[in-house]
DNA sequence: ATTACTGCAAAAGATTTGCACTAGG
DNA sequence: CCTAGTGCAAATCTTTTGCAGTAAT
């Protein structure tokens, strides 16, 4: 199903109101791979929705991570949360300088995952694995000035 | 060297000074395995010391991180910053109820730090590897109590 | 018609900053 | 001595909460 997005699925399914809102962030969030925090999102919407309130962004931020649609990937440099709509066992590289995070697919993440499910004895209901460096843009800059 | 913590080593090795407030938070990040907050070292230390303030504590905890000595964890299930002496690379265990850390070893999580190392392109200088869910104990209360 | 959701304003927390004083080296 | 470090108070920033009005179902 391409025509409507998995996020719009999870509310409707959970019994959530379909709010303009709402689709609106849930289109963002599928469309947009910068991992954005509450702010962005509400920045990136002003201009299309005036009348949207942070208030409302945290709200269904907060219901879409409930529903385990989306992904808390915790606090980035700046000290922020951050959300991932890719919710397959992977893991996030975060730039220390730029505050840019990406994706980052390898098996070895769901080898750790299932260990960790089967071993700790924890009932294991998310992860975040996070990798903090130097992205390859931020190195050449850096290298360039000495 | 059992006489003297390595993280007094790390602060003397890089020419920072040894005051009594950080030697007490040394200290306290050695023999305490509760992964500590800013705000909970300060509680703990604070009734032997009585001047010490937060801000020392936050001034502290950011030297030794910018040392490598101690890892940053992000923020725990309340939202407040989490700190690990125990600087191996290995993933920590959140109770999503009870907010207690505690650190879970595994080879694979060396097997995809060198990995990400080697493939990401990123000069990674720092990780976290979080699972959030429900400890052996906690499971047992909610069990309990239908 | 219900009541979940929204948006505003205010509150709550965690962390940071400015600055005068203190003390480690 | 000298300047890094401390402690206090205030500022900042993110996230949460209370509540009256609005709109999805």
């Amino acid at each position: 199903m391409f025509t409507e997005s998995i996020l719009i699925e999870n509310l409707r399914n959970a019994g959530l109101r379909l709010t303009p809102q709402r689709l609106a962030i849930c289109h963002l969030l599928i469309n947009n791979t910068e991992h954005p925090s509450a702010q962005q999102i509400f920045e990136h919407l002003r201009p299309q929705y005036p009348s949207l309130s942070l208030t409302t962004v945290y709200n269904t931020l907060e219901a879409l991570v409930g529903l385990g649609a989306i992904h808390n990937l915790g606090n980035d440099v700046s000290g922020t949360i951050r959300y991932d709509a890719e919710t397959t066992p992977h893991a996030n590289l975060i730039c220390t300088t730029c505050n840019r995070i990406i994706d980052y697919h390898s098996p070895h993440v769901q080898t750790l995952t299932d260990e960790v499910k089967a071993q700790s004895g924890y009932q294991i209901t998310g992860a975040r694995v996070l990798y903090y460096g130097l992205c390859d843009e931020c190195q050449q800059k850096s290298s360039s000035q000495p």
